[in-house]
DNA sequence: AATATTATCGCAAAGTTTTGCAATAACAGA
DNA sequence: TCTGTTATTGCAAAACTTTGCGATAATATT
């Protein structure tokens, strides 16, 4: 489990900075049980700091992201939603017509990965993994 | 093979109005080798249609994906890129250091696609398939 | 503890994508 | 072919995201 500390210590270590806001940006994430999207998080941090700015919050996230921190999807409307890596440790489905996201279990797509790895060298971070299809529901309702 | 003929007949049976403009973004997006984002669409149209809104080329992506002609993903910039899907019947690899992307196989997949069938009865659209994580360049300068 | 270096910040502007609404035009039915 | 219905369009505005730049503050060094 990756705490927020260890996400900050980490950050130090890669040569980044620690800031106030990126320690409020992290926590935040950290601690939210569902997706956010960067105005949330702003506006969640609004009484703890009045002048944290939203291009710093975009730019804080999307340094998590690129550091592997973070994962961003693309919600239901276009909008950009983010979450912490161990909040996504399963394999999210999203359905392209009702915009549901279903997790389902990574297991059994090891192997694949592996795979990948041994052909391509490339290094899949199985915590990022979104699948698009369709859903029991809209199947049905075709 | 999906010609951009068959698309627009597609969307007819479906209730969907075959328009001059859904016509020639359909027509452009299948004829194009690459992902293109909708500026680039629009702009190659300006020839053929000077009063084509860049709105109705966002509109007419957004129908295309959500009925399972065309994919949609993010490229490096944070741009939305499209492509018609069979152009992408392979699994994107998606850097998240570099942003660029490597084409690989979908060999190996089907088994654990057609699990998810069986368990949660989603239907995986493998056209869609895109990894991230980080690719052998980038893995080496870390 | 003081200082130098430079990554990061806030702000404002630019760029990208979505949305509301009145006018238009695609399609079904007469 | 003509007509009515209503999905789709263009336009303009709003919403969302990124970027340039001077000011600030986090870190390394003395």
């Amino acid at each position: 489990m990756t705490h927020c500390h260890t996400t900050l210590q980490s950050l130090r270590q890669q040569g980044f900075r620690v800031t106030p806001q990126r320690e409020m940006i992290v926590e935040t994430l950290a601690h939210s049980e569902t997706h956010l999207s960067a105005e949330e998080i702003h506006q969640r941090l609004q009484p703890r700091s009045k002048t944290l700015n939203l291009a710093t919050v975009y730019r804080t996230l999307d340094l998590l992201v690129e550091q592997g921190y973070a994962t961003r999807l693309v919600g239901k409307g276009g909008k950009f939603l983010y979450a912490t890596r161990q909040h996504s440790r399963h394999l999210h489905l999203i359905c392209r017509k009702c915009g549901r996201t279903y997790p389902a279990d990574l297991k059994g797509l090891e192997p694949f990965i592996a795979h990948l790895k041994q052909t391509y060298g490339f290094q899949v971070e199985v915590e990022h993994l979104t699948f698009y299809g369709v859903c029991p529901n809209c199947l049905q309702s075709t």
